[in-house]
DNA sequence: TATGAATGAGGGTTCATTCAT
DNA sequence: CATGAATGAACCCTCATTCAT
């Protein structure tokens, strides 16, 4: 009778080649089969463990929250820092998340999918993924144009900020075909290239933001 | 072996229709019989007007192409206006089509499935759909930062244009999602809201850039 | 290009096979690899031309009903026969079908599983294929007790002269078991079992209606 | 290999909640796990307690039959009582076992089902289940014809009788269907309804042997 | 030129049973 | 005495493709 139960060995397998999976093929194109091949585990396991394909999907879709959640370093941004350092910190990283390849893309790759494919785990997504993410760049925005972090300025400038990195993330199978060099391998940016475009984002963001910032302090300031 | 009719009625239907279901669909989960059910045609018109799937699936891609490039107005921008006006005037432009409803955007879906699961329409893609826009915009760019069209910095800031725009296509579903009240009930964006974004993207960007053209235009005005 | 359309050759032996199994087996032990097989057909067969398993279903039991009623001397009695002779000649009639082995059984079995485990055909008989037979009981049986048709007390008698003859029908695994030898070895009655029976449930129920003939003819004649 | 443990509180829920559910139905159609699971037992519960699923079938049959005998009363009809009263008491106590709801009605359920889909329960219940029923018919009927319980005329009146009871059981669904207002919400008919049935069956029986007792007595006699 | 019919591989799911503990 | 885990056979259904006409 074992004291902890994380879930049967055979569960645990299952998730992890399910994540690799889901990730790889998305949610129908996943093939339970397949899945339990690479779990060593038999047809039927899934059903067994998780009821059916969805369930397993929202499962692989929690834990790899979780784990991304557990070594998320933007959430860990030096509060004492300047806005411009912070937000320089921020898309370092979240760049480096994107662009890096192995378990912490899955996340990524899921996301990618449902916002064209939606399931049920969109909705798990909206509520519990995104805004961590949405509302650490918001307040990193908001201190920067001395506005509330709601504010839909703020709440645009984001945007500008998150799809600037996005958009490498999303093309990153046509950089493979056009300048299969400068990406390596395993379908992972090196480090170096990382951290130049996130110098590059760092800077276009500064400075197009900076013009916004002016009339708000002034509408604040000149009261 | 049925030679090549461009004419034949049903092979048009086909395409239309196949075009509609693609887009929703994407490749793998789009359905022959609900294509040819749209269409009006027999099961095996598919295979007998374009030999397979996959075959009317790259016909779909070109013939899309096709009708894209014929109202591209981003390609038909005064070429003596000041650059910023052009920049306005394509990212205007861009997001129109990419944030309305309809066959216009229909490309855009599936490029943006291809970007997720390639399929052998990604080449096509990367050779003919891509270069024309990515063109344009490297000119605009290049004009604004005294640059080469293809220098390395123009290429980042195109990214940076480009993936501000794409993130709002690409985030739909979550907006529909989060603010169904500001989208319309197809799916498509107010042509205010479109205009809104376009001139917050269009500042954001020329303020971003304006820094980076510093050291150029001083090496050119001489200071 | 045919112009007498019954459907495929294939449909019919489909149709076919699947009443003998489903009569043999019912709706949902039936499976449809084994009526395949027995039409000599594909497995997808039934998903092509029936949609799904219970679809199949529903038109054998139409077709059933059709041949039923083709071949339903029940309803072909001779109205100027007195009722007494009407009634023996529907007993005799309807104990002959229940009472037979092959094709014209199988209705009535799948109507027999229906009553214990009902599917969407259920419906359909209680529409169409009961009443028929219950109106034709119920016009003799008014007109032995001079009541109308749907006279409470019609409807009872009319419940215990079917329930005599069903109970037959309903034991015949009984009968086989208990009595193996008055049955033939393809679970059919012999015909002169048949007409004993038939005597007997006629003389039973002629009988047991007379006594309540009596008040209701003379409330309506001594009135 | 466990010994046989009448007292395990386990298998005693087991054998309650198998009923339950096979009662609900049937053997094929009941799933070992909702047995289980009603039982609050693991799902290897039945297989250790009982071996198989048929094993416990068969148990449950016999347990239901050893309850119903324990209150059948009309194996308790007194004797002296004139064979008209007899009748009447045992139609009334049968039909009201049959359109009853609750467990007394289960073997009742079962045992439709296996005169349709025969399994090795269809041997019992030739052999302990119908001979006391059949019997006490039989002795009831014999006596008012003054023939021998086992005369075959007996034995069809007796048929006659229990088909007019069971036809009532049988056309439950259709009766709630055709007239749901008559039939409590819980399957079973209001007590006044099987009262008003029970006349009905002892009156068109008693009269419809009537006759049949006449010849007989006659032949006897010598008229 | 075009089609209705038919096919077969493979998908997810169900469920009685078995096994190690 | 009892159980959680695991299994494999089988079921219904889907769908791109092929064939005969």
């Amino acid at each position: 009778m074992p004291s902890y139960q994380p879930g049967s060995d055979t569960r645990n397998r299952l998730l992890v080649a399910a994540a690799e999976v889901f990730a790889e093929q998305g949610f129908r194109h996943a093939r339970i089969s397949d899945i339990c091949q690479r779990a060593q585990a038999n047809i039927a396991a899934v059903n067994y463990h998780f009821g059916d394909k969805e369930s397993l999907y929202l499962a692989v879709v929690q834990k790899l929250d979780a784990e991304s959640k557990a070594d998320a370093t933007y959430m860990q941004i030096d509060p004492n820092a300047p806005p411009e350092e912070k937000l320089q910190t921020f898309i370092r990283e979240f760049l480096a998340i994107l662009l890096k390849s192995g378990p912490s893309t899955w996340l990524g790759k899921l996301m990618a999918r449902e916002m064209i494919e939606p399931t049920a785990a969109l909705d798990y997504m909206i509520e519990k993924v995104i805004p961590p993410v949405d509302g650490a760049v918001r307040g990193i925005v908001g201190e920067l144009l001395s506005l509330p972090p709601d504010a839909p300025l703020v709440q645009m400038c984001v945007s500008s900020i998150l799809g600037q990195c996005m958009i490498y993330f999303d093309t990153k199978e046509i950089a493979l075909r056009v300048t299969p060099g400068l990406i390596n391998p395993d379908n992972s940016y090196p480090p170096a290239m990382i951290a130049f475009l996130a110098e590059h984002v760092t800077q276009f963001s500064l400075h197009g933001m900076q013009s916004m910032a002016v009339p708000a302090a002034a509408a604040q300031t000149g009261k």
